[in-house]
DNA sequence: CGTTTCATATGGACTAGACCAATAACGGCG
DNA sequence: CGCCGTTATTGGTCTAGTCCATATGAAACG
């Protein structure tokens, strides 16, 4: 069930909206029924043409209806087979030090880990800049995909100086990777940096998450330094832009 | 100029999708130009109907793609007016304690602030659970509307608990809040809460921004305590979704 | 019972129109 | 010069189709 929102109340009701277009009243009709829990996640809506008879609208219209709740996250596609009630979206509280793994467990969804792709290639300039090593520079290249109860939501590519830890994709990447730089290298990260952003999901990610390409996602960079400020990690997630919340709680003085 | 974001090397180019479907290319060939500074922020983007025999698509195509770059912040669009390039974001780091004048100004930007109404009436029930008051207790409630460069870019709902800053209202709040709580009424804010999700702009607050209802925005709801733990402001934001980015820097112990 | 084949339904992409409402440009008027 | 009404242009919305690739499930097969 999705949980209420407790911050909602300027909710948008079947009343607000009398005179709207077609599009509209039929993106509130489902999105009512998705808060009212007659939908739970994973539920699947009719097909669009079955939308299209009911309606009497045509398919164009219902599309754009459709669309319009993927973008505020509360339905999602999958290619060729239908359109589903989106699951809740984890929190994210980038002011807590706390991995995938931890959150993911804490909030009572299943976290999990897939290695797609580690290497240890020549920085592009772009790397080598964060880095502040000479470009063409050897470094440690991982791609990971990151689950939640199952379902694919970031897909993410992380690179490490190899200086600092050498022999780093000699280990199993499949869980937490702070936690092999802190215990097996000894790493301190003493700042973090974290950026977030919309953007459209690259084919490469898209694919990776299994969603067309172009498909809305929010990218998350984030970049932890060593005591010295040095660079250690330098990761950029791509997230479904439906499975991730931002909430920070914040002591003054 | 849209700053050159150094964090993206993942970014798409012209070869990365070049079987992709008619409304990417578009997609891809305006955000090549506008990454490539050829359009600056302002600019306006040719008609629908222009690009439709530009490009020899149908206009559902054109739109499709200009739906995407809107998605993604980089262009947007005015009622019946035309499609321009997005002007930067502001960058909005919830671990600071700057209100909007001050983090706006400080990016080189020139913030402003309109307050649409204010009165005094009293709290409907999800109001009353937040402030745990009784229902119907009367509260302070104001809608501003602030701009960056005269753009208007979110519209907010402010309430205050009139047993803290009992003639609040007879104060310009055109300035900063936050100053006039601290200075006038003595309230000291310790603890600081913020929610950030994707949300479709309701007609309100879609209204109030000129934007079209259902257009995608970013719902900021901000909670602030004092040392007693009592809730002194309670605010939701409604962002235009390509005028805000977050970013946070944590030095960790 | 597991595997493969195949028909069907589905979303993905696109076309070519239509009508409307609001904006913006223009031209005339005071 | 400023104001006002007219008009062309623009995006907003919608229709009614077409063709395609593939996900899915049922039927046939081994």
């Amino acid at each position: 069930m999705r949980p209420k929102n407790e911050f909602l109340f300027w909710t948008r009701t079947r009343e607000s909206v009398p005179d709207g277009p077609q599009y509209l009243a039929l993106r509130d009709q489902i999105a009512f029924n998705i808060e009212m829990g007659d939908l739970p996640p994973g539920t699947r809506l009719p097909s669009e043409r079955q939308l299209q008879t009911e309606t009497g609208s045509a398919r164009g219209t219902i599309r754009e209806a459709l669309s319009q709740l993927e973008a505020e996250g509360l339905i999602y596609r999958r290619d060729r087979s239908g359109w589903y009630v989106s699951p809740p979206a984890v929190t994210y509280d980038p002011t807590r030090w706390a991995g995938f793994m931890t959150y993911v467990t804490e909030q009572g969804r299943t976290p999990g880990t897939e290695t797609l792709s580690k290497e240890s290639a020549p920085a592009p300039s772009a790397v080598a800049d964060i880095f502040r090593v000479a470009p063409g520079t050897t470094m440690h290249m991982i791609r990971r995909r990151r689950m939640i109860d199952d379902r694919p939501v970031l897909v993410e590519r992380i690179i490490v100086d190899p200086a600092l830890a050498p022999d780093l994709l000699s280990h199993s990447l499949d869980g937490s990777l702070t936690q092999i730089l802190t215990s097996h290298f000894g790493i301190n990260v003493t700042r973090n940096r974290v950026d977030m952003h919309p953007c459209a999901l690259v084919k490469e990610a898209a694919d990776a998450l299994g969603v067309k390409s172009g498909t809305p996602g929010l990218l998350v960079v984030r970049t932890s330094f060593d005591g010295e400020g040095r660079v250690v990690e330098y990761d950029q997630e791509y997230w479904r832009h439906d499975a991730i919340r931002v909430h920070v709680d914040l002591n003054v003085r």
